[in-house]
This record gives structure tokens, C-alpha cells and sequence, in this order.
DNA sequence: TCTTGACCTTCCCGTGACTGGAACCCCTAT
DNA sequence: ATAGGGGTTCCAGTCACGGGAAGGTCAAGA
């Protein structure tokens, strides 16, 4: 399979899987003409990738599960502790949002919106 | 003023400081020797850019809202309508994390998380 | 056979909002 | 004279790609 077949199978942009291999995530063959050579569990890969990085995992914690994915002998505990570690990434990262959008959606609220000068908005930006 | 008593008094780092300049943020005036001299009207500035970071306005959008501020005959529909842009920005955001977070802890939840290979969060992430 | 157009390749630059570090200048105190 | 704690500039790196240039390859049609 070449380049673009794989892009359309796994859903990533051919960049983007230039880039992984870049990095050493994927490693496809190569044919005469120099054009990648994807084998089926390189799209395997691509795909369980696609899969991990929609969920927000950083690439480093994609290449750590990809290292367990392929470990048969892999104890699911360690699995289970970057996704829980992930898990309270987002929690936290989702907690500073609603402490932003309370803000936000108070100020939007009470700011009038004309013509005129006068603006909560600006007025809590000065001085909270 | 010299900018470590500012980074103190905004909140913001020496850096970032030194940064906002650079992209035209701020303009402190210089002393004999070189080094950066800030009055109160930028040391207010550095406030008022730090709290509009805080509640994650871009950098773009918190140079828009310092003109806004600054104008002293602005219409406070604009501020309004950056805001608001912002906020549903802000909503989108929430809203993505929080699927996330459903499957993920979904899948937290379901992961023995012991020494036996078999887990739901790996089966999951091959084939959805 | 030639050409066209759609592929593929590598390489380099840009993104946003900084952060770290090197190399160097300035000022004050001992 | 020196030590230490300011300050300055400039360059490189971060993260996960995306855009675009310059050029090689391939299959189909005139």
C-alpha cells in the first residue's frame, strides 16, 4: 500500500505519517522507486495511533502504549496507569476550563454590548 | 521601574515580559545603561495582559482587547462579541475533553489493571 | 512516443507562547 | 580587584504537525 491508501485507511494526513515514521514510531518498507511500502500491520499501527492521539494522548504516551500494545506479555496495570494519569490530565485540564467559562459567561452576561463605552468585561480585565 | 520588580508586580515572568515587547505589546522606555525602564501605565498593561492570558484569550485576541481598552470611546459590543467568540471557543473546548474523559474513564474503570496482559483499554484502542 | 497529471520524495520554514541557556554588560559592596 | 546579582541580546527548543518548493515516478491518453 502506498502512502495515500494508508491516509485514507487510518484517517491521519500523509504528513502526518511521514512524521511518525520520522520519529521512529512506524517503520515501512521501501520499494525501488523509494516510495513507502506499507505492510498491514503498519496500518494496524497507524490506526490504533489515530485512535490514541483522538483520546489526547501525547505522542510519547502513544509510543509507550504502542510498546505495550505489541508486548504480549504486557502487565495491563501499566496500561492502566498512563491512561488513569491521562485521565486526571484532562480532569484538571477540564476543571481550569469551567473556572474560565464561569468567568466568562458572567462577564459576556453582564456586559451590555452596545455602542456605549462602559464594559464589565474591560472593567474585570483592569481590575479583578 | 526595572523589570524584575515587574515580573513581581504582574505576575508575569522577566521573559514574557521581554517577549510582549518584542511583539509590540508593550514599548517601556530605556535607561542610559540599556536596561529597560517601566512606568505605571506598562506595568498596568502587563496586568491587565496577564488576566486576559488567565482566562485564555490569545495573544491576538488580548492585543484587540488593549486597543479596546485603551479607546476610551469603544463600543462595548466589541469587547462583548471577543468575548463571547471566546467563550464558545472555550465550550467547544469543554465539551471535547469531556468526551474524552467519558471513554477514557470508561475505560479505566474496566482495566483490571494487574499483571495479566488482557485489557480492555489496549482492545479498545485497536479496534474501537 | 510524448505529454499530462497525479502521485511520490526530501527539505526547510512557520505555527503559539513562551522557556532555557550562552555570552556578555552594569552596578554595588566588600 | 573581585564577587554576586542585576540587566541585555540572540539562538535554539518545545509540540505535533502543516504548507510549500523542487524534483523524481508512474499510468493513461493523443
Amino acid at each position: 500500500m502506498n502512502i495515500s491508501e494508508v491516509a485514507e485507511a487510518s484517517g491521519l494526513p500523509s504528513k502526518t505519517i511521514r512524521y511518525y515514521e520520522d520519529i521512529n514510531l512506524i517503520n515501512p518498507g521501501r520499494s525501488a522507486n523509494g516510495y513507502r511500502v506499507f505492510r498491514p500491520s503498519d496500518v494496524h499501527k497507524l490506526m490504533f495511533l489515530a485512535r490514541s492521539r483522538s483520546l489526547g494522548f501525547s505522542i510519547e504516551d502513544c509510543r509507550a502504549l504502542l510498546g505495550l500494545w505489541e508486548d504480549q506479555d504486557r502487565a495491563s496495570g501499566d496500561v492502566r496507569k498512563l491512561a488513569k494519569e491521562h485521565l486526571l490530565r484532562i480532569e484538571t485540564k477540564i476543571r481550569d476550563l469551567e473556572a474560565i467559562r464561569e468567568t466568562l459567561s458572567k462577564l459576556v452576561e453582564a456586559c451590555s454590548g452596545d455602542q456605549r463605552p462602559d464594559c464589565p468585561i474591560i472593567q474585570e480585565l483592569s481590575a479583578p
